[in-house]
DNA sequence: AAAAGTTCTTGATTTAAATCAAAATCACGT
DNA sequence: ACGTGATTTTGATTTAAATCAAGAACTTTT
């Protein structure tokens, strides 16, 4: 993740009006409609870096549809055919398995310029639900093309790989949250991994809105709601963060990296 | 992993003497020492079906070692330089993580026909540790010439594609687990993940042998390995399995599924 | 602006699993 | 075969988080 190459022009550390997840070209530039992916401004963070100008131009026909998906509103479903990744321009996502018996696990959050539906490839079905969480914009990205250009064009190729990796050392990263840590630990390092995404996408890097519940929050972290809730006020009353409402002001980095490398609980 | 396709010649249900993970070729072929992949039983597993002859000829020239690891030792270590996937060929391994504090998470239990090493793609570092827990053979595959090869032979794109998808997809299922169930559904739910993954290999469907000690079989599933014991101890009980310190025969599968399933608990 | 429905917070109680502890069993090297 | 060290089992106790419960705050609709 750290990976990622960003250069935004946005200072780092100024927070937007509306910090989370608008795109900043919205600001920036009046073209921003251009369905190209070499004109996008999330391009450093999914596209493959480097590509001559030719090169650019194939991957530029990848984008066929340039999707709208409203809050609230699925983007696919569990079950739904497999045919396209999708890159998001712009706002937030969540991903969310099912099991037969009904239980439910939120296996991840979003952000523009990252990648979903690589689930889907294994059996040509979606295996997840990819929800909106506020109203967004998507590129599709229909995979048949994505193999055809990538056995052309070797950078992207990798970068398909380098995707579909991070996702697996990503999710290893949760399975150790899950397995070994206690409650503060798992919010802690679940805002510092939201705000160092943010900031690498221009934003504060003290300052944040969750987009999503408490429960989804406890979905994904493994935990009660209410857990979430009281963890939330454990870490104001300590002076790490502010809550307000779903405002969160991280006062203490330092202290949150602290408890979630187990020098825990003072 | 339902859909990988598997056509081995011993019986269905028959019981090996020695059932885990012996590569079948031994006692079956006395050629097993070739080094080619088109040559090799486990192809069906980790290779794409349905190639011609002469797409079989690229792929074969794919291996370049073919290391023994010894029970114990590493096939790779987090930090180590990433150059190669590896096919297992027989024997089993465990993979894990461990965060800067020293946490230690196993993130998976890999047998024949798995391949390791995606991890590394992202960063061209490993980051886990690819351990084995037996006298193994692994086939290394040097990335570099999958993806050369991989832009000629479309097959082997995909299969590359879907293999990584099937990663991404089987640690949902560990969040869910880890996120969602309690100590008798995860360890019910690994006894039946082992066995049908040994049964796609030609092994019993209702024995087998623990190649990992409880305490490995707890980081993976989030539990103390007193409490992997204990509940081993209560499906025993239950007369759902007999367990023979790690021979493990499953008396009643349809119980642990309904464990699973969460109509629990009697 | 009031009403209805979410979402969130906080408190009291319960509980599943962790922890602490000790003995039993097994595996291995000499 | 014996002793040493690792692994496993089982018991007693503690504890972190779940559950149950109720009210507060916020959102959305009418």
């Amino acid at each position: 993740m750290s990976a990622i190459a960003t250069f935004f022009t946005l200072p780092q550390g100024a927070i937007p009006e509306a910090p989370v997840h608008l795109p900043l070209k919205v600001k920036l530039d009046k073209h921003f409609i251009k369905t190209a992916c070499s004109n996008c401004n999330m391009r450093e963070l999914c596209m493959p870096i480097g590509l001559s100008a030719e090169e650019l131009t194939r991957v530029d026909e990848l984008v066929t549809k340039r999707p709208f998906v409203k809050r609230g509103s699925a983007l696919f479903r569990a079950g739904d055919a497999f045919t396209a990744l999708y890159a998001i321009r712009s706002g937030f996502f969540k991903t969310s398995i099912t099991s037969e018996d009904g239980q439910m696990q939120v296996t991840g959050f979003q952000m523009a310029g990252e990648i979903l539906g690589l689930d889907g490839i294994a059996t040509d079905l979606h295996t997840c639900d990819a929800i909106a969480l506020e109203d967004t914009e998507v590129c599709a990205l229909p995979f048949e093309r994505i193999e055809e250009i990538a056995r052309e064009v070797k950078a992207l190729q990798h970068h398909v790989h380098k995707i579909m990796s991070r996702e697996i050392v990503r999710e290893h990263g949760v399975m150790l949250l899950l397995g070994n840590m206690r409650a503060e630990e798992r919010l802690a390092a679940f805002l510092l991994n939201l705000v160092q995404r943010l900031h690498a996408r221009g934003f504060s890097s003290s300052d944040l809105i969750l987009r999503m519940t408490r429960e989804e929050i406890g979905s994904y972290l493994g935990l009660t709601l209410e857990t979430v809730s009281r963890t939330f006020s454990k870490f104001a009353e300590d002076g790490t963060i502010t809550v307000n409402q779903r405002h969160i002001h991280i006062q203490d980095a330092e202290a949150l990296k602290r408890i979630v490398s187990h020098e825990l609980c003072r």
